[in-house]
DNA sequence: ATATAATATACGTTATTTGTATTTTTATAT
DNA sequence: ATATAAAAATACAAATAACGTATATTATAT
């Protein structure tokens, strides 16, 4: 029982570093069974092919990015922070995993990854669209806007904190989160007084 | 004529980055030309096979490890200084030489890279030879030494500076150098008064 | 000893890559 | 404009590599 999970865990292990570090076309079967020492009988005990691997891999990622998300929102702290920490965590996802394993993904030719992928992200839509509602119904943030619209907004702007041509405006991301967020918050107009 | 030379290089740059980043196996032509915006015709002008490419490569890169070594050695600073600024140069290209190339230029089945490698390493040590004799004769270095002896002594050093075990002991890595190199000058023996 | 599970080996089947040949497009000079 | 040369696109047979399965062998534990 116990040895099974094992080799299952070294699977997953070899085919993450592998598939993480190269993509998904570049890296074979063998080439995961041996790094996992594991033979490729006992592999295809487990999945049946590399992309039952990818989607196991990706689903645990994806699974994994929704309770980190979960306990930022239910943390005690105050709402700008919660989307702060949000963005920062949404940020690392997408650089840990490189762009040679996003492109694979979307450019592979049996649409099961695709579909994986595309189930998971409508979950986490539904989760993102009852917490803005949520946020809405107690005052956190103005009700006058669609919440589509809000989540369409906040995925746009993890897109902008991952391009060079806006990083390279600030020294360092964490002031152009600050910057980012400001602007999320309170738009561009000067603070009234009495806003704090 | 330029025009050629600009696809040429193209060709070399893209594979480059792709070698460096995924090694030989794992790379193919078709891949090279893509990222070189390049047919596959032109490509085959300039070149027979990907080993043609990576060979041209690899001299390439030898040749100017070869020439910045050269540079080093007849610059016109202390003899201590200048054994340093060689292990800084040779950490640092097996640095950026991943592991991943490496492992497939050795385990290539042709072994046209193998011999490769092989010619200029016999040429490097030529020249190293040499150069530390000519420094034995100017009283660098003391000549009761077997230059061969202190030549397999210094590629030793460079695999230690790159060893995690030796690096993890260290703050930072001139720290280490610098160890190293005074162990390697002046050995373990507690200084006599009246040396420097 | 016997049953179980993993490994090693072999193998036919696909899929991919290679290197070349042919045609089409593009650019350049006359 | 037209001829010429060079590169791109396309197509293709041959070689190679990867896949997935079957079978024999080897450990391991009961």
């Amino acid at each position: 029982m116990e040895k099974q999970s094992d080799k299952f865990k070294a699977i997953v292990n070899a085919a993450k570093s592998l598939f993480w570090k190269h993509g998904l076309r570049r890296v074979t079967i063998e080439e995961i069974c041996q790094d996992a020492g594991v033979s490729k009988m006992t592999c295809y005990k487990y999945f049946s092919n590399k992309t039952a691997i990818a989607k196991y891999l990706i689903e645990e990622m994806f699974e994994s990015g929704i309770i980190a998300y979960k306990e930022i929102y239910n943390s005690d702290i105050p709402y700008e922070e919660k989307v702060k920490k949000v963005l920062n965590l949404k940020m690392s996802n997408t650089h840990e995993m490189s762009q040679e394993l996003l492109d694979d993904i979307y450019k592979n030719p049996d649409q099961e990854l695709f579909e994986t992928i595309d189930n998971i992200k409508k979950r986490m839509i539904g989760i993102y669209l009852g917490d803005i509602r949520d946020s809405q119904k107690t005052g956190k943030i103005r009700s006058d806007v669609k919440p589509e619209f809000m989540l369409y907004f906040l995925n746009n702007l993890t897109e902008m904190l991952t391009d060079s041509r806006l990083v390279d405006i600030y020294p360092n991301p964490e002031q152009m989160i600050s910057e980012v967020m400001t602007f999320f918050f309170y738009g561009i107009m000067p603070r009234k007084n009495g806003e704090k």
